[in-house]
DNA sequence: AGTTGTCAAGCTAGT
DNA sequence: ACTAGCTTGACAACT
């Protein structure tokens, strides 16, 4: 079981995801802010190690514009090696990564450019993976899309672009349940078809879910984790008191991760904590994640 | 130097 | 018809 936080520490002065307007964007800058990215990244995780804290989320805009039409920039090549470094220390330690590509990524909607635009982010996603040569316990992590009124045919055309989706796409491929219109239940219907597993986001669980516990809605999720896939993994967050339904938490509150650790104590998974405040929150729950 | 506005991209739900 | 919010930061433009 490993637990960790996304993008940069907030208790370290790390930046991985420096970024520039397009309007004035050049290669020169390009080149620059990537390179300073990486060692962003490199940073955090080296940290990260030395904290126990040993899975990861690297940020999208790590390459600021990789998928955008406007990047004709190399930097796969260009910073092959400084990824191939990264991604040794990352299995010599035994660390998860994941990704997270954003709200703009949706491979099921109705609009072909935006699914085009969404296939060139996940390709980025899956390169870099390539790039450090991480398996497919590595993750891209996304959620099933828009519902347009019709949430079986919404189904159906995300099976349908998988299908014709790049052979490392898909072996780094999770979705996400989420907290409004997919739920545990629908991603299995998209497990089913493709295979592909189900990340399980405990926040969202409790905001959308088909009456079911969360124990059951755990198991099922984990149920679609295969040998490649690895352990599997969930997003971790709790409810901001008094703020607006399925708002994060600012930090942890280590009662109720407590109660969640025992409640689900015969399952193994890694956990992702998206809470505000990162790093502080990952350190205070590690004492009661269990190895 | 510090503060505020804006940023590549989509979608839903609420006004 | 329009926009806040998702999550969130960090750059750019302003005082």
């Amino acid at each position: 079981m490993k637990i960790g936080y996304v993008g940069d520490s907030k208790i370290q002065s790390f930046h991985s995801a420096r970024r520039f307007r397009l309007a004035s964007y050049s290669s020169e800058k390009f080149f620059e802010y990537s390179k300073l990215n990486i060692e962003g990244i490199s940073d955090n995780i080296t940290y990260s190690v030395e904290s126990n804290l040993l899975f990861y989320r690297i940020r999208s805009e790590i390459i600021p514009f990789a998928s955008h039409e406007i990047c004709n920039d190399n930097w796969r090549d260009k910073f092959k090696t400084s990824f191939e470094k990264i991604g040794t220390f990352i299995q010599d330690k035994c660390m998860r990564i994941s990704t997270h590509p954003d709200q703009f990524i949706v491979i099921n909607s109705p609009n072909p450019d935006t699914v085009k635009t969404s296939i060139r982010e996940l390709q980025y996603h899956a390169d870099m993976f390539g790039l450090l040569n991480l398996n497919s316990s590595h993750k891209i992590q996304i959620h099933v899309g828009g519902a347009y009124d019709n949430k079986n045919e919404s189904i159906k055309r995300f099976i349908k672009t998988c299908k014709g989706l790049s052979k490392e796409i898909l072996a780094h491929l999770a979705i996400e349940n989420d907290d409004r219109l997919f739920s545990v239940n629908d991603c299995y219907i998209i497990y089913q078809e493709t295979g592909i597993p189900i990340i399980f986001d405990t926040l969202h669980y409790a905001i959308k879910n088909d009456g079911e516990t969360l124990l059951e809605a755990a198991h099922k999720s984990f149920s679609t984790w295969d040998k490649e896939d690895g352990i599997p993994m969930i997003d971790y967050s709790s409810q901001q008191e008094g703020l607006r339904i399925g708002r994060h938490s600012d930090e942890i509150d280590v009662n109720q991760f407590q109660q969640f650790i025992q409640l689900t104590r015969p399952l193994n998974f890694d956990i992702m904590l998206e809470i505000k405040d990162k790093d502080i929150s990952a350190l205070r729950a590690l004492p009661f994640v269990v190895y």
